[in-house]
Formats: C-alpha cells, sequence, structure tokens
RNA sequence: CGCGGGGUAGAGCAGCUUGGUAGCUCGUCAGGCUCAUAAUCUGAAGGUCGUUGGUUCAAAUCCAGCCCCCGCAACCA
C-alpha cells in the first residue's frame, strides 16, 4: 500500500494581502496532513505564491515599484503567515523562482510537441479600460460588463485543443468517482463540460510579466497554465520527468476554494493528459467564507485577518474555529461573536476545564504523583469504551473531510469525561476511599490524553503543552490503545485556554 | 424554462439515500455539585420540518407544482 502523500493548498495570488480565507485553506490543509501523518503517511505538504500576470504588473506600477518588488512584499506576508498559524508545509513555492520557470518551459514544450498547441487569434470585444476581452453575449447596452467601451480586436495567441479532452475528462470523471469533492461541484463541471469545449488561449501579448513562451519571447505564459504547474516543480519536475512512477504523485490532493475547481478539476487534467501524466487523485473544493453575515470586501470594511486573531488568541483558537464553524464545502459564516462563543464554551469551559480540574486535582490530593489502578469498575470500562468508540470514528470523518463531525466527536468524549468526573466525585472519596479516588483520576487522565492526542491535527500547541505537564515523551500517533505509563508525575500545571471575559470582549472590540 | 445547493425550535445546523414517536450545539429557565478557568452535571420550556396537492395504514423523508434565499455561469481561499 502506498503511504505517501501529496498535499497542497493553491498557491496564492499577490495581489492582495492574506485574509481569512487563505488562513483557512491553508489550515485545513495542515490539519489533513497532520493527520495523515499520525496515520503514518509521509507527507508532502506545499504552499505558495502565485506571482506573475498584469494584475500584479499594474498593481507594480501603481506602487511604483517593479513587478519583482511588489511579489517578493506579498509573498513574504503570505509566508510570514505560516509560522503564525503553526503549519507544517514542507515547501513554498513561488512562480518567480528559477526551478518553476524551468518547469513551465519544459511543460509548455511538451505540450507542443504532442501537438496539442496551436498558434491562433484571440478575438473579441475588448474592453480597453478594463483590459479584458468578453463576448458578444456578455455586452450590456453595448458596453463591457464592467463599464468599458469595447471595440472589437483580435491579436495573435497560442491555444491548447481543449476542445479535444471533452470525452476523455468525463470518462476520467465516471472512472474515478471521487475525483472531485464534494459532488455539487463536480456536476457543475460536467455541466461545464457538456455545454461543449472551446480551445483555451493560453498566451497572452498585452503585458510581460510572466513566463515567456519558448521560441516566441512577445507572448507570456496564460497565468493559470503557469500557476498550475507548481504542483509539478514542487515534485521535482523536470527532473523527475516520470511523475506516473513517483509514489507522491500517485496520491495528490489538491485542496482549492470553490472558485477555482473548473480551473484544477478540467483544465489541469487536460493539460497532464496531454502530457500524458496522470491526474490527480482527487481536487477537494471547500465553501466560502462570509464576514459578519455579509460577503468579505474591502469597501465594506469587513475583512477578516487572520494575523490578529492568532495575536490575541493564539493559532490553536483559530485553527479550532476554522474548522469547527464551517461544514466542510458549504459557505459560513465568520463572526466575532461566533468565534468568542466557541472558544469559551469549548476550549476553554469544556476541555480546557477539564484539563485543569483532573490535573489540580492530583496536584492538589495525590501530590502530583499518580498510578494505575489494579483494578476496573463497570464504570471504568463503559467510560474506556464510549471515548475509545468516538476515537475510532475519527479516521474515516477526516477521510471525509467532516472536521466539524469529527471535532464533535471530540467533544462528545470531553463532555463524557465531565460526566465521568461528577458521577465518579472523587472530591467525596477523597476522604472515604482513596485509592478509588486515585483510580477515577488515573482513568480520566488517560482517557483525556487519548482525545488529547486526536485533537493535536488541530490544537498542536495545546495538545504539546498537556503531554509536557504529564511529564511524557510521545510521538503523535493514531492508536486507539493508547496506555499512559503506569506511574505520572506532574509538572507544573498550566491553563491550556484562558477564558475571555465580557470585559476583555470589550478590549477586543476593535480586532 | 441555463446548471446546482438550500428553506427543520430565538440563532446555527443534523436527519431525507433504505417513509413509522422530530434531534444536536449555542441561548433561555429550574435544580444539583463544589475538584475546576463564575466551571461542570441533571432536568424543562420552545418546531403544524417554506407552500399546495399526490402516493401510502403512515411523509421532514417519496412524487408533482409553486414561493423565497444562495452559489456557479465571469482569474477573489
Amino acid at each position: 500500500m502506498n503511504k505517501n502523500i501529496f498535499i497542497t493548498t493553491p498557491i496564492y495570488y499577490v495581489n492582495a494581502k492574506p485574509h481569512i480565507g487563505h488562513a483557512y485553506t491553508t489550515v485545513v490543509c495542515d490539519v489533513y496532513a497532520r493527520f495523515c501523518r499520525i496515520m503514518g503517511y509521509n507527507v508532502k505538504f506545499s504552499t505558495g505564491t502565485d506571482e506573475h500576470g498584469k494584475k500584479v504588473e499594474q498593481s507594480a506600477i501603481n506602487n511604483k515599484q517593479t513587478p519583482q518588488q511588489f511579489a517578493d512584499e506579498i509573498s513574504g506576508l503570505f509566508r510570514n503567515l505560516l509560522p503564525i498559524l503553526n503549519i507544517s508545509n514542507d515547501d513554498f513555492i513561488r512562480t518567480t523562482e528559477l526551478r518553476h520557470k524551468k518547469t513551465v518551459e519544459h511543460f509548455w514544450e511538451k505540450l507542443s510537441d504532442a501537438g496539442y498547441i496551436y498558434l491562433g487569434k484571440y478575438e473579441g470585444w475588448y474592453d480597453i479600460r478594463n483590459e479584458a476581452y468578453f463576448a458578444e453575449s456578455e455586452l450590456i447596452d453595448g458596453k463591457s460588463p464592467l463599464g468599458g467601451d469595447v471595440t472589437y480586436m483580435t491579436e495573435p495567441c497560442y491555444f491548447f485543443k481543449l476542445s479535444a479532452f471533452g470525452d476523455k475528462l468525463l470518462k476520467y470523471y465516471d472512472e474515478h468517482p471521487d475525483f472531485i469533492f464534494p459532488i455539487s461541484r463536480k456536476n457543475e463541471i460536467v455541466s461545464f463540460i457538456e455545454q461543449g469545449l472551446t480551445d483555451l488561449a493560453i498566451s497572452r501579448t498585452t503585458f510581460s510579466w510572466g513566463v515567456p513562451v519558448p521560441n516566441d519571447p512577445k507572448h507570456v505564459v496564460y497565468v493559470w497554465l503557469d500557476a498550475l504547474t507548481n504542483y509539478l516543480t514542487v515534485n521535482g519536475y523536470p527532473e523527475n520527468e516520470n511523475q506516473n512512477n513517483d509514489p507522491y504523485w500517485q496520491n495528490v490532493i489538491h485542496f482549492v476554494g470553490k472558485e477555482i475547481v473548473r480551473f484544477h478539476a478540467l483544465y489541469w487534467p487536460a493539460f497532464l493528459m496531454a502530457v500524458g501524466i496522470n491526474p490527480p487523485k482527487q481536487i477537494v473544493s471547500h465553501g466560502w467564507w462570509l464576514s459578519e453575515g455579509q460577503k468579505m470586501s474591502k469597501s465594506l470594511g469587513n475583512v477578516q485577518d487572520p494575523y490578529k486573531y492568532c495575536n490575541i488568541f493564539g493559532s490553536d483558537a483559530l485553527r479550532y474555529y476554522l474548522l469547527r464553524e464551517l461544514t466542510f464545502g458549504a459557505d459560513g459564516n465568520f463572526s466575532k461573536e461566533g468565534f468568542i462563543k466557541r472558544y469559551n464554551s469549548v476550549l476553554a469551559d469544556s476541555y480546557g476545564n477539564l484539563c485543569n480540574r483532573v490535573l489540580s486535582f492530583i496536584q492538589k490530593y495525590c501530590n502530583g504523583n499518580i498510578n494505575r489502578p489494579e483494578k476496573l469498575t463497570d464504570d471504568d470500562k463503559n467510560f474506556y469504551r464510549s471515548v475509545s468508540d468516538c476515537i475510532q470514528s475519527c479516521p474515516q470523518l477526516i477521510q471525509e473531510y467532516s472536521f466539524n463531525r469529527y471535532l464533535e466527536k471530540l467533544e462528545h468524549a470531553i463532555t463524557l469525561s465531565n460526566q465521568y468526573l461528577d458521577n465518579q466525585k472523587p472530591w467525596t472519596l477523597k476522604t472515604s476511599d482513596k485509592n478509588r479516588m486515585s483510580a477515577t483520576l488515573y482513568v480520566c487522565l488517560e482517557n483525556i490524553y487519548k482525545i488529547t492526542k486526536m485533537l493535536y491535527p488541530v490544537i498542536p500547541v495545546a495538545s504539546e503543552k498537556f503531554t509536557k505537564i504529564l511529564n511524557i515523551e510521545t510521538s503523535f500517533t493514531y492508536n486507539p490503545d493508547e496506555k499512559l505509563p503506569d506511574n505520572i508525575e506532574l509538572g507544573e500545571i498550566k491553563i491550556l485556554f484562558p477564558k475571555i471575559s465580557d470585559c476583555d470582549v470589550d478590549v477586543y472590540a476593535n480586532v
């Protein structure tokens, strides 16, 4: 069985600063990557920035910078966000890097050699002010949809024979029913193809910030052809040309936002088929974040900034909220109030307080020292079994990208732990039966430990803090039968998630 | 008739494939506990499941029509 997996975020376009949506995609990939690692996979996990194209060129001019200077600056912001979000990526690819230009050039030549590129003319109604072409049917009252005056223009342009791939793509989707996740996105793509594919313009002459077309440097390579091939660059192409035999390439999962599914699920496999490389294993599409109930936009001033949330609440808190709040695939709403509510009720009150009540009890009434009990009661056994059930359902839920249900399961296990404590009442046992008191604490602590290890992919900082308090060496691997050492000697106890009080909320009002 | 998703308690959602006492989280109210981060535990209230009709002994669930919201169609994660 192939235990290698290659997980990618899209490469982010450096036209604007990172916002909560970029953070979300990256965090989802990171959680998935960490989960794969604890399941024993060798993971290659890449992210990066897409830096070519007209918009970047224009933004640079507006900022009185060269495109490279501008790209360096914004790319740096994306790169700096990674440690803040606690992202465990293995590579950060920039499309302006030499290694990537080589990939694009080689890939272009392969497409050309295979006979899928031809020189033609791009024609249509051109909106000069907005530098974009539109079809006749798109015009509104003789003007472009963006409001500019249009003239009919033609320019020479290279085309990719996308029209030759409609049936091949549909066949591929049939043979690989899980290729596009979720199914609703697949249906959209299928109906798009069924309406008929036209050849795709893959070069531009109206700007120069891009990879020049081999042997015709007046043209630059279309940004999406440039961008998509980043996944090959990261996987060592073209030096590692035989991708079909590469263990990572056999298991590629591209996580994308729903707006770029078409590029990844349609154009990308077509490009790859054209040069004889197998398409990726799966395109996984997620929804969008609204902000305080409305579409995020600069003009509304409601763009959510991931840096601020991490600085104030910590990366664990943001990671948890992003995964718990959204049903993966669907759109969701990011609200400060919702964030604080979930943080307090689950991370602080349920989980954090559970850890604290058990740990401080052991500290106070057992001198921080506790041993595995010699025998278990039925209550203990039932408790172990229920928590174990929750934990064992996690891998399947992650496999289905049901991150919210995975967290729900573990939250249920946390509730079971709080109930167990309330039923066993170690605070009354401390005068009546010290042995039983110690036994219940050990049983509870061991279950919390198991739950914590399953929470690791989402809240790695707190998980590591917890194991440090227990003074144990551990590797984060999936093992439902995991045991604590027979003797535990606690280290210094720390609050994992301090509660956010009402007055704190006021202080954070300007987050 | 472009394609697709959705309308279920105050809010956010699950259930619908394989019809059979309507469920979860938050919020509200009452009670218990005191180890803990004013925390935790127990219980209660609250819904004619968008609308109209059909199939059925029985429909949130299947079928048809209608109303409303949203996404995609067009390089924002």
